[in-house]
DNA sequence: CTGTTAGCGCCTTCAC
DNA sequence: GTGAAGGCGCTAACAG
């Protein structure tokens, strides 16, 4: 019993031959260890908690779907992935204390802040992405969002502009903050001129994307800045829309930027010039991360990882 | 021990005063069942097992959300979700047959019928939706995509439009098959003309929609359809991108419709008029069934249930 | 390197 | 209505 309890444990000391035939056996009758069983003695769950912050706003489609097949990719075999909303966390203890081995926080609020340090302080392994955490003991990374809106503003200057808008993300996000701090930085170092009039607070929807671009749009010809930030591409797509519904062309008559590089990004009309968020690359090393915090193995948890965003140029931003 | 055990079962015979003064101490201590230990005596594992015909590609990330965020909904408390992708399934003992009580299949294609068998034959309690399954022994969920695409043509028809042309989905999907049928069965109906020269095999994606519509284009004006219906939303976005490429206009010159009801064509360029699928219905229905199954409830499985699609009526099909 | 023993935390008998 | 005993399938500790 024993053997063939070794024959499945990896590390275990065990002959190369005697595990080769007792899985050969275990193939033959179709057996496979009880992960209640085996978690029973080992406290473990086998399962892997993602912890949006919500499945239902906020979270744009194309970013939920391209971070858990991240996940996937650098999950290990026999490891399950439970997909969680913040929000509906009704009994902490038994969804997350009792049936995870670790979690990973897909932060975009600091609303989620509780639920981090809950999680923290009941010393589950945990790992936080896509959200600059100060606190240094917890195991965070992040995307570059500063350095992303700066080169994406750079490229606006190159491209002649000077007058140039902005609708931000939700008033208080962290990468809201950070992406209008890479704005303010590129405006001052290229000399442009942010126009007051046309720096909105949107808050990453299409909708409020679209009531604001028709506000920036309604403003005096003379007024109008040549080209306007979008806080992500579905405010960016929003704005598009706004434009085509008051016969305004992009970017021949005005210039559109977003952030994120969703999957329509590169289909819209036109096609979006955008900054692309490293989600992909985050969810990997998270979970690559947390398993081995998981494994107690030595993470180096102070330190911040950043991972730059990357300038993608399509159709939206003319070149006057 | 035993009380205390009886006091979080549901069914189990116990005094209502012993019952709340157990959960009143346990919820005080933070005590919790171990679901490990539970399952081990149970056979149970509290966690449903949901497969996607795909993760990557195929599969479009807002059906995707829209699916798990409907799942989550029905999902009683302490079930947990574990999603997946039936191409990535390794170990069918490992990732199913040991793992989860029940297994919900999301179809897409044919090629999903040989795990969705496998499942069969192992007796897990099995639920597949999206897609038609003829096998009555198999509880399935589907939408009735043949009458919404004869609803979308019917629409059409009584726009005005006569010559119309169609992008199909993927050749061999069950999909593709009776949207065909809902389309065909509308021409006959409303006595309209298919131009066969812009009938094209497409593949449900943005990419070969934006060719295929790109080749309907290059027909001569006289003989290009006034509608082209597209197999489904992401084909139509295509589609629509091919024409802004070739400065055709839509609705004007050319009316276009979808199928779905994505997120994106509600704020595309123009908005698309499309069918809505009914997902989270089905979703919902589907983790309702199965959990049913799994607690041995008696289900009609033979019942095919068919949930009907709606006409969403926006900018992109004129009256002509 | 392999086998023996004990026990993880719960639920299911079966007594009371 | 409640409690005592046994065992679910596995791994850790220990002996050999």
């Amino acid at each position: 019993m024993t053997t063939v309890s070794r024959a499945f444990n990896e590390k275990a000391i065990i002959k190369a031959e005697t595990r080769k035939n007792i899985l050969a056996i275990a193939d033959k009758i179709g057996y496979v260890p009880n992960f209640n069983a085996r978690g029973l003695v080992t406290k473990k769950k086998f399962i892997i908690g993602v912890f949006f912050s919500s499945l239902h706003d906020g979270t744009s489609t194309s970013f939920f779907s391209a971070a858990i097949g991240s996940l996937y990719d650098a999950l290990p075999d026999n490891y399950l992935l439970s997909i969680n909303d913040i929000k509906r966390v009704n009994s902490f203890e038994q969804l997350v204390q009792n049936r995870v081995d670790g979690v990973l926080v897909v932060s975009q609020s600091d609303d989620d802040d509780e639920f981090i340090y809950q999680v923290k302080s009941s010393g589950i392994p945990l790992v936080v992405i896509n959200r600059y955490i100060s606190d240094r003991e917890i195991c965070n990374i992040a995307s570059d969002d500063f350095a992303g809106l700066k080169d994406g503003v750079d490229y606006i200057a190159s491209r002649g502009h000077k007058r140039i808008g902005m609708i931000e993300g939700i008033a208080g996000f962290t990468s809201s903050v950070q992406r209008r701090q890479g704005f303010d930085q590129s405006v001052i170092s290229n000399n442009l001129t942010p126009v007051e009039a046309a720096i909105k607070i949107g808050d990453y929807s299409s909708k409020t994307g679209q009531e604001k671009m028709a506000e920036i749009l309604a403003l005096p010809k003379e007024q109008q800045p040549t080209c306007v930030v979008c806080g992500n591409d579905d405010t960016a797509i929003g704005a598009l829309r706004a434009c085509y519904l008051n016969g305004v062309k992009v970017p021949d008559d005005i210039s559109l930027i977003g952030f994120d590089d969703i999957f329509y990004s590169s289909v819209s009309i036109p096609s979006l010039t955008t900054i692309r968020k490293p989600i992909g690359q985050m969810a990997g090393l998270g979970i690559k991360d947390l398993i081995a915090i998981i494994n107690g193995e030595k993470v180096d948890i102070a330190n911040r990882v950043k991972i730059q965003p990357q300038l993608v140029v399509r159709e939206s931003v003319a070149k006057l």
